[in-house]
RNA sequence: GGCCCCGUCGUCUAGCGGCCUAGGACGCUGGCCUCUCAAGCCAGUAACGCCAGUUCGAAUCUGGUCGGGGCUACCA
């Protein structure tokens, strides 16, 4: 048998990181049991539904490297994948099953709905509704016809119990004293989540249902509807959810909660792909470290955690540097230059490609996010440079300041050859001459060339910016500290 | 309140009855390297929630307890 998943979100957010990890290991399962993955829009809810959120969801997946077989904008036997398009099935189905016994037309009203639910409260007992306002056929034709049509609910069969094996939680067992007789098709004809889902998953041939943990407890009631239709019982497998640093549900106010959010702040679609795959499986030896060849190889369902993980940004941080500096050089220049331009609002001139083509590779290996690339090199552009206050009071202040900034800029101006190595040998010509230590003497160099303390090496550094530029900012940093 | 899920270092995890004086990774601390910052290397820090039981032996099995989380809509 072949195994066909399905990734299902609802577009009415940006696609949440806990998102991109359910689809992430709906996809890693699919491939690695050669299935087919399935992006379906479970867009019923016309309220909340945007084309943007629609947009974002495909383009967060892309980002991701997540491909789906069939699917929203791809295509398949299935028609448009979007559940919008299906509510006449959904109403078919309902029908079917209000005709074979299994649901029923209700006319509960809302209060009698709250009174039974404040009643079993009260009494201790699970807040479930057990149909016992439901309508007769003529009943439900009239309140139709009157145009007040009644909502569908399934008719739990009571008593009972609905037990399935989880694939990652192993046996769950719900007793039907816990599970009310749901609405299935809404009074304006519209199905709920429940009955779209399930017929959805029933209709496409959906082997496995891999999903959040906070579905688990509508789990009998999506195996009731199956049942019923009889259609072909699916395999669950829920999945822990994502914690915030205090243990509770990853929320807004924990911070970033969408994928794109992240792709915004400078971070490599590799290393989240490989810190979410990391949140809840581990490839089983110590490396955590793992292609995405890898992952296909070797992701296995079973072996998923139970527990809920915190997402711990400080980590993919680290993640993300270690990709950073994976890359070859010259690809990461590459991708870095249109990053630096569009901070920076425009194209760089050839001379200043150049020289950030000579310090990229040392930025590469310090940063740790994409949006931290542009600073470092900041200095390279133009003939301006911002000096960091606190960078300035720091090392500016001093008479070996001062005796640093006159011995590099007499040492720097007898440089022909303006290479790395050159550059190097007169500063530490300088240094000798005026017995500063390499701290002592350098720093006040780097601040007066790159307005900071902390800066790409600082030989590279001046090779890259030019000889001119070199002494007009040593020169002008000395005018700055005569001022002051 | 009811139902369900979960419980190994601060965090992500390995562990499936003896290999555990509990391993790895991030973080943190110290050191080395060093022109700053990183990176890299080395060392250190730190956990089986608790109580019973089963067993020659339990992080691993069972029960209870405590704690955390989710669900409890004509939202998905």
């Amino acid at each position: 048998m072949t195994v066909r998943v399905r990734f299902a979100p609802s577009p009415t957010g940006y696609l949440h990181v806990g998102g991109g990890r359910t689809a992430l290991y709906n996809w890693l399962f699919a491939r690695h049991q050669g299935g087919t993955f399935v992006l379906r829009s479970d867009d019923t809810d016309t309220e909340r539904n945007t084309p943007e959120f629609q947009a974002d969801i495909l383009e967060s997946l892309t980002w991701l490297g997540i491909d789906w077989d069939e699917g929203i904008e791809s295509g398949g036997p299935h028609g448009s994948y979007r559940q919008s398009n299906r509510f006449p099935r959904y109403r078919e189905v309902a029908e079917t099953l209000v005709a074979g016994g299994s649901a029923y037309y209700d006319g509960a009203t809302p209060e009698q709905l709250e009174a039974m639910r404040t009643e079993a409260e009260k009494a201790g007992a699970s807040p479930v509704y057990d149909g016992r306002f439901r309508l007769s056929a003529a009943e439900a034709a009239a309140r139709t016809s009157a145009g007040n049509p009644p909502p569908v609910r399934f008719a739990v069969p009571r008593p009972g119990e609905t037990r399935f094996v989880d694939v990652v939680r192993g046996e769950i067992v719900f007793s039907h004293d816990n599970v009310d007789d749901f609405v299935m098709l809404r009074g304006d004809g519209s199905p709920t989540y429940h009955l779209a889902s399930t017929v959805d998953d029933v209709d496409y041939h959906i082997t496995h249902v891999i999903r959040g943990e906070d579905i688990l407890p509508s789990t009998p009631k999506h195996i009731l509807i199956t049942e019923a239709m009889g259609g072909e019982r699916t395999e669950y497998a829920h999945l822990s959810l994502l914690n915030g640093p205090d243990g509770k549900k990853l929320s807004k106010r924990h911070g970033d909660t969408a994928l794109r959010a992240y792709r915004d702040a400078g971070f490599l679609p590799t290393a989240v792909r490989n810190f979410l795959v990391i949140l809840g499986w581990s490839p089983g030896d110590d490396e955590e470290i793992v292609s995405i060849e890898e992952m296909i190889e070797r992701f296995d369902l079973g072996s998923v955690s139970r527990n809920p993980a915190v997402f711990d940004v400080t980590k993919l941080e680290w993640m993300n540097g270690h990709y950073l500096r994976a890359m070859p050089p010259v690809e990461f220049t590459a991708m870095a230059l249109p990053i630096v331009e569009s901070d920076l609002g425009r194209t760089l001139t050839s001379d200043e490609r150049q020289a950030f083509g000579a310090v990229a590779p040392l930025v590469q290996e310090r940063a740790k996010r994409l949006t931290e690339i542009t600073p470092q090199v900041r200095f390279l552009i133009g003939d301006e440079v911002t000096y960091e206050a606190a960078s300035w009071d720091k090392v500016m202040k001093t008479a070996e300041a001062t005796t640093a900034l006159d011995g590099a800029s007499a040492a720097l101006e007898a440089v022909d050859d303006w290479s790395v190595a050159a550059i190097e040998t007169a500063l530490r010509g300088m240094l000798e001459r005026t017995s500063l230590s390499a701290g002592k003497g350098l720093q006040p160099v780097r601040v007066a060339i790159t307005g900071s303390t902390v800066s790409p090496p600082l030989f590279e550094s001046l090779a890259a910016l030019g000889k001119k530029r070199t002494l007009q900012r040593i020169s002008g940093a000395r005018l700055r500290r005569d001022i002051r």
